[in-house]
DNA sequence: TATTATAGTTAGTCTTTGCTAACTTGTCAA
DNA sequence: TTGACAAGTTAGCAAAGACTAACTATAATA
């Protein structure tokens, strides 16, 4: 597979971490992640060299526009997808899992016709 | 990831070719995944040493009950999230394309919810 | 200031799963 | 019987993405 999924998951976690305006060291994506340092090590720098983030001068990771963009778009599954399978009767614990695991795999247009149909549910 | 999807591709599409009673040989489905002999070689063993498979003495793949048990639930998944993303307004390629990648991702609880859901849905 | 802890990097390993090149095996037809 | 083609294997490469070991750099404190 042409695995975006790893990239994707370190943009959200900084959007995650980010989110209430906190600054993000590669440190606190190594612990939210469980990932060893040398590891976040690159995944950041793949995601710099693709310009969706950037490290300013005292080390803490920024989300580019596009990278914002893009970390909002699997965020936005996450959420969407996790709502969708506690609708269902999913615990919320696996809802969530397995969103996250399937956040990366789903299509723009099945995501959007999901995202309709939620829409529809909440209305009525 | 711990790529279970690999192995499960392998088992649906020997599930998938063999299911009018066709005799299935690696080359069918090295041309039906698309993939080089060798990658077909190797997939297959694994496949092997698992028991999932076993090489019958004309050289066709056969599932054993542990195999077809295991790709049952595969093709299941597959044919429940189509329909499901169908249902949604996906046209059936997208919805296939899209199945077919999440199918390996979804939990036991949550694909249960969904295929509960799917038969309330078909009743009413 | 010197010590020490924390953050980050470098270098190199491992596993998975695809690939090509080149070989072997087995079958069928001339 | 031989020649040729199709099926399958062996050996080794590549990329992704995790890891450890060991280093450097920064920052806080005694």
């Amino acid at each position: 597979m042409a695995t975006k999924e790893s990239g994707e998951m370190y943009l959200e976690t900084i959007y995650i971490l980010s989110k209430n305006g906190n600054k993000v060291r590669k440190i606190d994506v190594s612990k939210y992640m469980g990932f060893a340092k040398p590891s976040v090590t690159r995944g950041i720098s793949l995601l710099e060299e693709k310009k969706l983030v950037k490290i300013d001068d005292s080390g803490n990771i920024v989300l580019t526009k596009k990278g914002e963009k893009e970390a909002w778009r699997i965020y936005e599954r996450h959420t969407v997808l996790t709502k969708m399978f506690e609708n269902l009767g999913v615990d919320s614990k696996t809802a969530a899992e397995d969103a996250c695991r399937i956040e990366h795999y789903i299509s723009d247009r099945t995501f959007d016709a999901i995202k309709a149909h939620m829409k529809e549910y909440e209305k009525g």
